[in-house]
DNA sequence: TCATTAAATTGTT
DNA sequence: AACAATTTAATGA
């Protein structure tokens, strides 16, 4: 990994140079093909990763035999989302599945590393501490979607839940989705997913564009479906 | 760089 | 789910 790719890594910028330097020397960079799996329920926490590049899924569904409950998505991964602090903090196995969506580039570093920095970085800590506060409001948040029952709602507010610029910074202005895979995320088929875009793009919330999604007005995403 | 072709994504039935 | 139309990506001159 190259210093100028680690400088595009949100939380880097609170590292001093020695801090940086072992980030650089142990941050590992991966391409992984759709459909593949960053990890897997049940394994040993190696690394804590974050979305350089792509799009990745969170979910429960247990591709082994047996299915225990129902497969649920939890939530996307758009490029600038760190996660897994939580299992690495505890130094549990991983409880939930990670699986690319898209073709994505995927860094990480190790649990021991992300553990000096905890003990060292005021500023790694304050980075940590704020994504796990943002991340509770966004799982309140999820479960007041999974009551919706407007499709359009739904996809409004997951759409907002995506541009989140604290948690997926990475992200910006255009998010890079397909109807598609937005519909394996929210639980709605591609053709519902393109009829509640351009109802959003109607309100004028969002442009639907090629292979992604142009927010327009951020707040009123949040807020669809709500009064005022 | 441009033209051609294949692949991906969207819009509609 | 299937199809046609559109956009992007890949290829090679």
């Amino acid at each position: 990994m190259a210093a100028e790719e680690l400088a595009t890594i949100p939380w880097t910028g609170r590292l001093d140079a020695l801090e940086r330097e072992r980030v650089l020397g142990d941050m590992r960079v991966v391409l992984v093909e759709p459909g593949e799996l960053v990890c897997r329920v049940g394994r040993p926490v190696t690394y804590w990763f974050g979305v350089i590049d792509g799009l990745l899924k969170m979910s429960n569904d247990t591709a082994g035999p047996a299915g225990l409950g129902m497969p649920i998505t939890f939530t996307g991964v758009p490029p600038g989302g760190w996660f897994g602090e939580g299992t690495v903090l505890k130094r549990e196995p991983y409880r939930y599945n990670i699986q690319a969506l898209r073709k994505s580039v995927v860094a990480g570093i190790t649990a021991e590393t992300f553990h000096w920095l905890l003990d060292r970085s005021i500023g790694f800590n304050r980075f940590v501490m704020m994504q796990l506060n943002e991340r509770l409001g966004q799982f309140i948040a999820a479960r007041e979607i999974d009551r919706l029952t407007d499709p359009d709602a739904r996809v409004a507010r997951s759409l907002a839940a995506l541009f989140n610029p604290v948690l997926y910074p990475g992200v910006g202005e255009l998010l890079r989705i397909t109807q598609q895979e937005l519909g394996y995320l929210v639980g709605l088929s591609r053709q519902r997913v393109n009829e509640a875009l351009h109802a959003l793009q109607g309100s004028a919330v969002i442009r639907v564009e090629y292979g992604g999604v142009r927010v327009l007005d951020l707040e009123a995403l949040r807020r669809y479906g709500r009064g005022a």
